[in-house]
DNA sequence: TTGAAAGCGATACCAG
DNA sequence: CTGGTATCGCTTTCAA
């Protein structure tokens, strides 16, 4: 048959050790690369296979092996750079170790995330990392860990059971930025974040289901108090979804009566719309507003002013809870792990004394 | 047994059908959905099912139907925001059409693309969408149509052989920012891509292996030549791979003696880097230097003064691909179709007139 | 070192 | 409507 022909129907092992003349056993060995075979047979199935366009079925490999070869991953939305970021470390480790990796966004939507999850286990995934959407529901990430199979918890942890988890220092990053504005004599800070809750109203930390996000808020809140400042819990503000929500979040606390003279953004995307809205509003970076913001992304460093940001190591957040899969994937049995990666502190020009308000 | 307890061994269809007492062809195709069963009896394989907590193992039914249920996807780096946009597009068609998806970098390497798709095809995944690396190596590509298997290429086309395709109108872009340019008085545009040939130096469009790039680089010379302007291919610079490549070209360049008073960037990190270079050496956008960038990134929103861009549907992009690819994954059979996406020209504050130059 | 044969977990055809 | 059985392509004992 002509090498070029399209091949409709594929070429098996029975195949090339018919042409070699040898056994499907021994012909299995060579293209499977185990066991041991003499070089003659060798060379006459490598030949064969070679002749024949021989393509492994990895499907079939895997049904008796019972390792599939890839690790599924769920992310909340591979569009934000973030994610997109950490998913280049994930896959750049697992395609070092052999792995391949199934990609499965949830729209941060946690029934979204259960289906992934059924849909990754269903299709035999050696191991998961998941970047939960919630940490108050996973019941189907304990299934996980039931199935026998590794779990790695990428950004946001989960306390309740042991999985290996990989986060950044949020805490105390926000713990240094707050400090630092308090220091600057800000009294009055706002921290806008995506995550919500049902009446939008801020109580507890506990209300908030974003891991890293709680961490943040958490360091925020301990520094302001320690400070002994304001209502610190109504500083908070959630809901900030897409940059519409952003916006009008923004206006309404920069033109209210009671403005605060810093915002702190939870992320890149709601840093870029408070930038927009105060310039919008015609408040002045830095002069009338401080604006730091988590996520050294681009765009912050070419604004006028740049903005000052928490730079987080997200790369290697993504490398990071791939080798630790990889271990287990490679027989590591010991107790769940977390590593905590440290965040860096840029300081650029968005922030500065507080202005003296009317 | 207890549904919460490990479940080292998975329960498969033989174990619900022992539980229900029937056969396991009667508890598969209750399980699978298929055939025809009494409901009494459909009840029965259902609560066994969920007693045993079954879980259908997808390879072994992959292994017997011949169809995954997973596409792959080769780009070029998921970190870049053009593919991690053009990926959201992918994933949201190929899981509504009830597919998988999996992902793989090749860093813009053929050989790793080409590793990249024997993998896929080992896989066995129903069919690709790849953005190939170059268009003048594609025997591996060709591999994939052999193989039966449906190819969807996205943002670069092969015009050899006939395979659905999903571009951008580049070329018309190209013009039109070029024309832009020239009615404004530039008499001298350069052009700085990430592409590369061995010697740095461009002499045709034939020397550009990325589609996309190409034909907004035919478009940018062939209006330039209507306009009868200078000796335009030594207006295109290469090699602006990373960041710091740029800024060295759009130094020299900048500050060189015949200096250009336009430039047009081939992507957002490239024209974010001329940005910065610009400001660094004191150049003055518009009134110095004129810029436009391809890739409606978002920061080019806001900085002082914004950029004007090519906005391009990247998101559109990515789905119209895995449209057309899943069209094929059900049947549809007709000849390789080219669907070619309008961007759109948004004006911001970074283009006036030509200085008039010493 | 090699070969025969038994799985892996589903699907699918053919009888009954 | 239900059951028996061959099959998918590969790995993996077990003997020879």
């Amino acid at each position: 048959m002509n090498p070029n022909s399209p091949q409709t129907v594929s070429v098996t092992v029975a195949d090339v050790a018919r042409k070699a003349g040898v056994s499907k056993a021994t012909a299995a060995r060579v293209l499977g690369g185990y066991g041991t075979v003499s070089d003659r047979v060798r060379d006459a199935v490598t030949a064969a296979a070679r002749a024949l366009d021989y393509r492994p079925n990895e499907l079939a490999r895997s049904m008796t092996t019972g390792r599939s070869g890839t690790i599924g991953v769920v992310v909340g939305d591979i569009e934000n750079p973030f994610f997109s970021l950490a998913m280049r470390g994930i896959t750049d480790v697992a395609r070092q170790a052999g792995f391949t990796v199934i990609l499965i966004n949830s729209g941060e939507d946690v029934s979204a995330e259960k289906a992934a999850i059924r849909t990754l286990i269903a299709k035999r995934v050696d191991g998961l990392i998941v970047s939960p959407a919630k940490e108050t529901d996973v019941e189907h990430l304990r299934e996980v860990v039931g199935s026998g199979r590794p779990l790695a918890l990428l950004d946001r942890g989960i306390n309740a059971f042991e999985v290996d988890t990989v986060i950044a220092d949020d805490r105390q990053a926000a713990e240094g930025v707050t400090r630092q504005l308090i220091a600057l004599g800000h009294r009055h800070i706002a921290y806008l974040t995506a995550c919500d809750t049902p009446d939008h109203l801020f109580r507890t930390p506990g209300d908030i289901n974003t891991g890293s996000v709680r961490r943040r808020i958490e360091g925020f809140l301990s520094t302001c108090r320690e400070a002994g400042l304001g209502p610190v819990e109504r500083w908070i503000h959630m809901g900030a979804v897409i940059p519409e929500q952003t916006r009008q979040i923004a206006e309404r606390l920069l033109e209210g009566k009671d403005r605060p003279t810093a915002i702190i953004a939870s992320d890149s995307v709601i840093g870029l719309e408070v930038f927009k809205t105060s310039r919008a509003i015609g408040l002045a970076i830095p002069d009338d507003l401080s604006l730091i913001s988590f996520h050294d992304a681009d765009w912050t460093a070419v604004t006028s002013p740049p903005v000052t940001v928490v730079r987080q190591p997200v790369y290697q957040l993504g490398e990071m809870a791939a080798r630790l899969l990889v271990e287990r994937l490679n027989g590591f049995a010991g107790p769940g792990r977390e590593v905590v990666l440290q965040t860096e502190f840029v300081e650029r020009a968005s922030i500065s004394s507080a202005p003296t308000l009317p």
